[in-house]
DNA sequence: GCGACAG
DNA sequence: ATCTTGTCGC
């Protein structure tokens, strides 16, 4: 699929601030979004190394599933070195550059596009996943493992798979804690683009039939695993021939 | 000032 | 994120 080219990377913290600060408002949090997403996709990145500094290999998967049948439609991924390091608020510095690379692999154009990581639920109200959908234009959301920005009433949350408790950060809500599976820790859902939460938590629910985590994420993780040991081996192999 | 801090 | 053995529980 066709990508615009980000724009002028920050080269360190300020500059970064100072982006999400700009495209900020030009997130759509409202939605409704798309009722009935027939393809979405899964993102993620692996890394080498300590995987918090700059110069490390990373590898980036996206994986397109069909929610008809949860079946891989189609995957594509790409390579990089990180170019920026790992700061609390400032994720998709790090990975949006090598996940725009895999997307433009990409030769269908997804429904919805799922990250591993937050969207709403940031401090400055910008996660990778909103920063993805702005980038893109397409209907995105973010589905991390442990919160970020946010707290939800413990007694709130039902023990049942499907129940949620919102993610409320100085009164603002900003996300939702999802229970995708019965007795098994809560996923954090939060809208990136073009989506409302609502609407969000239902796609999570629904491709997230067997595990906690969605099937996107799922394939997605797995496959940027793969890519970057592949990398990883193929870099060995090279030595070698020398 | 101190601790916490998505992947 | 990644490094990693055994271990508790259904």
């Amino acid at each position: 699929m066709r990508v615009d080219d980000p724009g002028p990377w920050p080269r360190d913290e300020a500059e970064a601030l100072a982006l999400q600060d700009r495209l900020r408002p030009l997130a759509d949090h409202r939605g409704p979004g798309p009722a009935a997403p027939r393809l979405v996709a899964g993102l993620d990145v692996a890394y080498a190394g300590d995987g918090r500094g700059t110069g490390d290999l990373v590898a980036a998967a996206v994986v397109v599933i069909d929610t008809a049948s949860l079946a891989v439609v189609e995957r594509a991924t790409a390579t990089a070195t990180t170019a920026f390091p790992y700061i609390p608020g400032l994720f998709a510095f790090r990975e949006l550059p090598v996940l725009l690379d895999a997307l433009r692999a990409l030769t269908r154009v997804p429904d919805l596009l799922l990250c591993d990581g937050h969207g709403l639920s940031h401090p400055r109200r910008f996660g990778l996943a909103c920063h993805l959908g702005v980038v893109t234009g397409l209907p995105t959301a973010g589905v991390a493992k442990t919160p970020f920005t946010g707290r939800h009433d413990p007694s709130a949350l039902g023990v049942e798979r499907g129940s949620g408790a919102d993610l409320l950060d100085d009164g603002e809500r900003v996300g939702r804690a999802l229970r995708t599976q019965s007795g098994v820790k809560p996923v954090y859902v939060s809208t990136g683009h073009r989506i409302d939460l609502d609407t969000a938590c239902a796609h999570v629910l629904a491709l997230a039939p067997h595990y906690r985590l969605p099937e996107t994420t799922r394939h997605a993780d797995r496959l940027s695993r793969d890519t970057l040991a592949a990398a990883l081996g193929a870099s060995a192999w090279d030595e070698r021939l020398r």
